[in-house]
DNA sequence: ATATCGATTATCT
DNA sequence: GATAATCGATATG
């Protein structure tokens, strides 16, 4: 049976995936996860968690909101019109970190996908904060007041970046499935209870197709509220 | 709660 | 020169 939720603050509001704090294994998610279909690994991405460590430091969030790209026949994706020195790592091998900066302010992370030579990836749109918040606080320059500014930390594509201290510099490419790498991301068994599914949001082109998955009732979860709760489009 | 708008820069046409 | 997988502030109901 699935075990519980890592550890947690318990400054945290009821009705996340917060339940008590104790020490939970955590196991890297292997490449092979990475390598297939877009859609597939992001709904299966669901309740994973990004881990992000620095001299013995944990920075740690679950993933419950995502945005899967498909290749070159996905008008929407950057790999639409093929490979650039932009989007070369969506072309390389799955399980590495796409980082790009949009609108002059933000960078946003996605993880590679399908083996190497096939373009793919999933975005991350939103993430529930788990262990180091201090720290993701600061990096956002924001000071949490009460429960409900936790939402501001990793609600939204940009957010979340900026909590990790995410840059393209820093991490394009880097691999996820890396023990060493201070990028990864973790299992600990979480399990999700039902997984609802969207349009994605923030784009002109193929903007109807249902690709956007989230925890359903997760209030970490990003975009206007029509688009966060059951008869968005579907459920699974 | 929803809508609109400005900021700011890498990338592509 | 236009555009973009966004955010935060402001305005309005």
């Amino acid at each position: 049976m699935p075990r519980r939720c890592s550890i947690i603050s318990n400054a945290l509001p009821r009705n996340t995936s917060a339940r008590r704090a104790e020490a939970i294994e955590r196991v890297l998610v292997p490449p092979g996860f990475y390598d297939r279909d877009p859609r597939r690994v992001g709904r299966e991405l669901l309740g994973k968690v990004l881990v992000r460590e620095e001299t013995g430091k944990l920075v740690t969030a679950r993933i419950v909101e995502v945005e899967a790209y498909l290749g070159t026949g996905d008008l929407a994706a950057h790999a639409a019109a093929g490979r650039t020195p932009r989007n070369q790592v969506l072309f390389g091998p799955p399980g590495r970190a796409y980082v790009y900066f949009i609108y002059g302010n933000h960078y946003c992370l996605n993880v590679s996908c399908l083996p190497d030579g096939v373009a793919g990836g999933v975005l991350f749109r939103a993430l529930e904060p788990l262990e180091g918040i201090a720290a993701m606080a600061r990096a956002r320059k924001i000071t949490l007041r009460g429960d409900r500014d936790l939402r501001l930390l990793t609600s939204g594509p940009g957010r979340l970046a900026e909590a990790f201290g995410i840059t393209r510099t820093r991490d394009n490419g880097k691999d996820f499935t890396c023990v060493d790498s201070d990028l990864r991301i973790e299992d600990d068994g979480f399990d999700v209870a039902k997984v609802l599914v969207t349009p994605r949001i923030g784009i002109i082109k193929a903007a109807e197709l249902p690709l956007r998955y989230l925890i359903a009732g997760n209030p970490f979860v990003s975009g206007p509220l029509r688009l966060r709760s059951a008869g968005a489009v579907g459920r699974r």
